[in-house]
Parts: C-alpha cells; sequence; structure tokens
DNA sequence: TATAAAAAATACCGAGTAGTATGTTTTTGT
DNA sequence: ACAAAAACATACTACTCGGTATTTTTTATA
C-alpha cells in the first residue's frame, strides 16, 4: 500500500476508535493508551501522526461530530414539502432510530458540551461551531415554512430553532437514567405539541 | 467543640467543596487530594469520614444537587394562583437567576447526567430520583390547572413535564459555549410560546 | 540494492490517581 | 487523671496519565 495511503488509514482508524471511547466512557477518562490498545497500535503511533490529546479531541468534534449532526439532522431538513411537517419527522425519526447503545450512552455531542464545553475555549468554539449549523438550517427550514404560509410569521425562527435543539439535547441526557424509553415518547408528545402550534 | 457536632461541619464542608470543584471541573477529573486541599485537610481525613470516592459523588447528588432543584425549581411550584403564570415564572426566573459563574458551568445536574449517568448505576438511580421529583411536581401543577380550566386536559401533563425539563436541561449545557445571552433569550421565547399554548 | 524518509514500537519521565497503613493529636467518658 | 476512641496527618503503594526520546521496522525512490 502506498505510505500516504496507509497514513490516512491509520489516522482515520485512530479517530474513529478514539470517538467511539469518548462517546462510551467520556472525554477527560479515555486515555491516548487506551485509543491506541483499541486501535491496535502503540503510543507511539499515536504521537506521529497527532500533536497531543487536544488535537484528537478536536478532530473527533470536527469531523465525526459534526458528521453525524449534518447527516441525521441537517440534511433531512432539505427535503421538498410542508417545513411543519419535515421538522416534525426529522426529530421524530431521529429519535425513534436510537439503538439501545445510542440511547444509553446519549447525545456524543452533548456529551462533549457538558463535560468539556466549559474547559477550553478550543472546544468550545468548535463545539458552538457545530451547534450554529444546526440551529442555521432549522432557521433557514422556518423561514421558508414562513414564507410558504405553513408557519405564524409572529414566532421567532431563532428562538423555535433553539428550543427545538435544546428541548432534544436534553432529552438525550435524561433517557440515559432510564431503562425504558417512557420518558421518549412523552418527549415526543410534547414535541409534537409543540410544533402544531407554530401552525400558520 | 463537641466531637460530633465538629465531625458533621468537617463532613458538610468536604461535600461543599466537593459540590464546587465538581460543578467548576466534572466529577471525574476532580480528585479526592482536590478536595482535601480546597478543605484546608488530608487525604487521611476524608477516608476517615467517607468510604471512597463513589460515595461522596452519591452524597453530593442527594444532598447538593437535589436541594439545589427543590429550593429553585420545585418549591416555587407550590404558590396559589394561575398554575400557567406559575410555571412560566418558575422558569424564568430561575435563568434569570443565574450568575455568569451559573452560565459558564451549567447545571450542576445535567453535568453529572451527561458525565456520568451511564457510567455506574448508583449514579444513575441516584440523578433519576431528582429528576423524578422535579417531574412529579410539575404533573401536579399541571394537574391542578387542568382542574381548575387553565390548562388544556387534552394534553398530557407527563409529557409536557418532560418536555419542559429537557428543554431547560438543553439550554444550561447550550449557554456553556456561547458568551452572551442572547441563546438564553431565544430559548425564553420559545418557552412563552410553549407554555401559552397549553392554555384551555 | 543502497539510502533516506516515514511509520510504528519501546522505554522512559514526572506528575497525578484511589486507596491503605500507620502514625499523632484531640476529645470523650469514667 | 487516664484510657479509649475519634479526628486528622503523614507516608506510602501500585497504578495511570500525557508527553518525549530513542530505536526499530517498513516503504519509497534513485
Amino acid at each position: 500500500m502506498q505510505q500516504d495511503q496507509k497514513s490516512e488509514l491509520t489516522k482515520s482508524l485512530i479517530i474513529e476508535e478514539a470517538f467511539k471511547l469518548f462517546y462510551e466512557n467520556g472525554f477527560r477518562s479515555t486515555s491516548i493508551e487506551k485509543i491506541m490498545k483499541a486501535s491496535k497500535l502503540t503510543k507511539g503511533a499515536f504521537y506521529h501522526h497527532y500533536k497531543n490529546k487536544q488535537e484528537i479531541g478536536l478532530k473527533v468534534i470536527e469531523v465525526k461530530i459534526q458528521k453525524r449532526v449534518e447527516e441525521t439532522m441537517i440534511t433531512p431538513l432539505s427535503c421538498d414539502g410542508n417545513a411543519l411537517h419535515i421538522l416534525e419527522t426529522t426529530f421524530v425519526n431521529r429519535l425513534r432510530s436510537f439503538s439501545m447503545y445510542d440511547k444509553q450512552h446519549g447525545c456524543p455531542m452533548n456529551n462533549f458540551i457538558n463535560e468539556i464545553g466549559d474547559y477550553e475555549t478550543v472546544y468550545q468554539v468548535a463545539l458552538r461551531n457545530v451547534i450554529e449549523k444546526w440551529k442555521l438550517a432549522l432557521i433557514n427550514l422556518i423561514d421558508k415554512g414562513k414564507k410558504e404560509n405553513i408557519i405564524l410569521p409572529a414566532v421567532s425562527s431563532s428562538a423555535v430553532a433553539t428550543y427545538l435543539i435544546s428541548s432534544f439535547e436534553g432529552i438525550r441526557g435524561m433517557r440515559k437514567l432510564y431503562n425504558n424509553d417512557k420518558i421518549l415518547d412523552d418527549y415526543l408528545s410534547g414535541l409534537s405539541i409543540y410544533i402544531q402550534q407554530l401552525k400558520a
């Protein structure tokens, strides 16, 4: 195999394993050694490809977490059709798509936010970027819904977007504490009420 | 001073300092030594009063975090008057009461939930108890509002309670990422829309 | 095939970790 | 006043941490 290809392969392998361990056990309690043991490599390989732990933390946020949000919560918003309907199905489908593993460990982004969102500015900025992208996509859809006379023009698009994101992230954390989906069903009912109320 | 009084004083001093450090730096990255340095005592004193780190973690949840939620989010719900109004003012007042410090570090409970809510069952149970108490108090108020013909009887009290809590905890995390209150204002607008919609 | 560069492994450092064992000091009941 | 117990301090163990220095192995190229 070509050298640069192998290098890229190793780097992305490390990112994958790091993401998994950060998700399952948290950022701070995941050591470089654990990541490299999962990658079946040694610490020397890690420090050949990455500068330090902060760099891999940022990479995981910028690559894995951002991608996850984009693919599951932003891209589906670009569908044609009723804006309110798209809004609801995107959130509902996402919540329904979660595996046991996902439910148990919560939202990778929200875990990062609450564990290290106030730790160092670099993480703060990286996480804020993801949130802002998500928020902007929601605002665009809501604005579109207003233009098409589907959503009440009086409500603030930014406020609705913020409320939708905060409740979604909140419930992803709360679900960790339970061993059943009752709380998710309650959330979905609450969400449905909220969205219906935005109808023009 | 009497021995048992001094013992209680020391124990609660340790709880106070532990809570502060868990809140500011997280549970996992706060060591016993750091807690005891903040308490101006030594590790020997800690292990005389507490069994291990898990015990102090649980104590902090059961005493400090539960108390915080009760005093600021549950007790205010017992006021006389319009249920919807009480609901809104409780959430609004709480959010408005936060200091810079509180905004920067988010919600102590939510931090715990997202950092160690999936770590060990004991923490899961302790945190769930706090959430359940809060949820129950909200459900009682909403049910009262229904009886008094102030809140729509059709909506599920449990769903509304869950949605309110999840959005509040969500926004407490998100606020960490910003250096201004715009996101909190957006949240409050979103909350207001939501609560108004429950009117009978 | 020789050589340089990249990839990865090994060995190590100083600092920090939870927890223990064993001291010393202070308070208590008699 | 004295012995027991409680409160706290000191010193330590065995281990993990992030990061560095150095060496070995693999690969690309001339």
